[in-house]
DNA sequence: ATGGTAGCCGCGCTA
């Protein structure tokens, strides 16, 4: 099984990138973020006709997510019962044996700011969420765009970022404790190159410098990470015209 | 302290 996790930063206008993407990595299942699409105009024939299922609750211009998968949906969840939000972050279904699910934590914009007091709140339902769900679902994947890079090597420049916003020390407090709950970074439990990232600043050359933050996240609860083969970030997409700010990341599981 | 770019909407807001 190949789990993936992209955030394509507008659906409508990645959706061709996103087949040729489908046709060629061949992911088994595929969680969205920043789908910027209402449920009424989501391009689910597409998606279907190239052999997914798929499961997605949007709103216009911002946030949304969905889910893919070539085997199935079961039991979808769109949103955290704990904490209640118009803005639509959260999708979670069951794909055989898993239970996934596809978040997209709030941005936070600075420090101190009111979105980023939302974002430590949201967090925190989104841990309390989390024990309920590994409870009832030992084979858990949480991945999606966290908008937290968990430590100093996930960071192009660690001394610029220090203490900012998707780096402070609250946000990956907030990681950690989500670690805590019996998940692991599937990214960390294998050796990897220096300065991977997964998301680059539009401005600045920033691909084309590697001025890149490791944002996106695969998270596998206890019981999976002995199954876990691989996990990678996907850089090519983000080289190609009019690419999403963010690359896929993938993990694969076996068994 | 600000700007740089992208997407969306509607000429600013969010990332």
């Amino acid at each position: 099984m190949k789990v993936a996790s992209w955030n394509v930063n507008s659906l409508k206008v990645r959706l061709p990138q996103l087949l040729d993407w489908l046709a060629d990595r061949q992911p088994d299942v595929v969680c969205l973020q920043e789908t910027k699409v209402e449920d009424s105009v989501f391009p689910h024939a597409e998606i279907e006709a190239a052999g997914y299922a798929v499961a997605f609750s949007g709103q216009k211009t911002y946030n949304g997510v969905a889910m893919l998968s070539r085997h199935g949906l079961a039991d979808v969840v769109c949103g955290n019962p704990l904490f209640p939000d118009p803005q639509k972050r959260l999708i979670a279904a069951t794909v055989g044996d898993l239970r996934i699910v596809c978040a997209y934590v709030p941005n936070g914009q600075e420090v101190g700011s009111d979105k980023y007091d939302y974002k430590l709140a949201w967090l925190e339902a989104l841990e309390r969420w989390l024990a309920e769900m590994l409870a009832a679902h030992p084979r858990l994947i949480v991945t999606g765009d966290f908008n937290i890079a968990p430590d100093d090597r996930d960071v192009h420049n660690p001394k610029a970022w220090e203490g900012k916003i998707l780096c402070s020390t609250p946000e990956r407090a907030a990681f950690q404790r989500l670690l805590g709950l019996g998940l692991k970074d599937s990214f960390r439990l294998f050796e990897q190159p220096e300065k991977s990232f997964s998301w680059w600043d539009y401005r600045m050359l920033g691909f084309q410098k590697n001025l890149g933050l490791r944002i996106d996240h695969l998270l596998l609860s206890d019981a999976l990470t002995p199954h876990c083969r691989a996990s990678t970030i996907d850089r090519e997409m983000r080289k190609r015209e009019r690419p999403s700010d963010h690359a896929p990341v993938s993990a694969v599981i076996e068994g």
